[in-house]
DNA sequence: GTCTATACTACGATAGAC
DNA sequence: GTCTATCGTAGTATAGAC
């Protein structure tokens, strides 16, 4: 437990061969067996480095949020108006998921899979938390902020980041399904570029409260 | 295979509980065993019915996506105004992922948990891929039919489609994570009815066209 | 159609040598 | 820190009696 960068080679890359087993198939439907092989591991040095596999899910699930939480924080808090963090935001949240394949998935996964882990590793499961936390709280006084200074609609808040993680997360997650529809990889420069572009438009239009305050729309 | 209602008491049975355990924990993380349990069956008899856990697996998503494009499928092709009908059938789709708290999470996995599968039991598969194609399409000509008709701004289809999908089987898929956002029970009939309310906004006033076409926003 | 019994493999995890 | 060997359990699936 001296640890911070101890053996950065076998712990670096037995967390970069885990990350991309669990998000192709889950914490469930990963051996520590085929984590360990694909690392050029033996069972039993793998979990010298991770002592369950709850603490290597979770490890790998705490460097994919320190990701997205070093991409997006800064942006989410700067000095700019509302709008303008909310399409910085946007465009920082998804270079990140778009920086590695695993993120995205890895994230959904985190997201609804909860009650499937077993119990033990609360520590990890806390830091894990609270990175998560932090991330969403930015966004959250973001959109609260906007919405008290008339920037925005007087949208739900909650309901707001939720359609904002679907737009989102859920989108580069959805591997397959998704490139069939789009008709290209979810992570070429095209695809990444458009669907920035579109969030951010339907955001614009969607979320923006209506420019003359006493012209409103229909209802 | 002289199947339809043969034996009405045991397949549904486990289709139901199947669904209640996969929802859960995904394919990989349910036993067959624990299906057998589940449904006071031996795991033999298990096997009778479903001759794979991917068989079981298929069919219970199978059934899912009947529900689905059984509440959907009538208000997308009726022959009310692109708006309305949008309306409609975030109405309608709510109304179908409500209405069981397993729907959402079985469909979520379904759509991004397509690599984790064995491939066999292809007759299944096709016969699920085919219905949510109609589904799909039956969504995409109606942005198409909205955008030509120029009710809609010039969206990305695909895009939009993929947007729709997280607003809605995303957000109650999320489980704890989006109870806790809400903090109240996703499925509560007030949570069901503000999120028909927020989405149908968001489309109204993001996918809309500008009324006046002279009198285009910012940008 | 359901049961008991069983085959074989893989699972997570541990012990102890080196 | 890595290894071989092993423990006990649970995995999918099958055989065959009732």
């Amino acid at each position: 437990m001296t640890s911070r960068a101890d053996s950065p080679s076998s712990r670096d890359k037995i967390l970069d061969v885990a990350e991309a087993l669990f998000a192709r198939r889950g914490f469930a439907g990963v051996g520590m067996r085929e984590v360990a092989e694909a690392a050029h591991l033996g069972k039993s040095s793998l979990f010298h480095h991770f002592k369950t596999k709850a603490h290597l899910y979770l490890a790998v699930l705490a460097r994919v949020l320190d990701r997205i939480a070093e991409r997006t924080l800064p942006v989410l808090g700067d000095s700019r108006s509302p709008l303008e963090r909310l399409d910085a935001s946007v465009d920082a949240l998804v270079d990140a998921l778009a920086e590695h394949p695993t993120t995205a998935r890895l994230l959904l996964r985190g997201l609804f899979e909860d009650d499937d882990l077993p119990e033990i590793a609360q520590d990890e499961s806390r830091a894990v938390e609270r990175t998560l936390g932090g991330i969403l709280q930015g966004v959250q006084d973001l959109l609260r902020e906007g919405i008290d200074s008339g920037a925005l609609r007087p949208v739900s808040v909650p309901h707001t980041l939720q359609t904002l993680i679907g737009a989102t997360v859920y989108h580069f997650a959805s591997g397959k399904f998704g490139e069939d529809l789009l008709d290209r990889p979810l992570l070429s420069a095209e695809a990444v570029r458009q669907r920035k572009q579109e969030v951010k438009a339907l955001l614009r239009h969607g979320l923006a409260a209506p420019q003359s305050p006493n012209r409103g729309e229909s209802r």
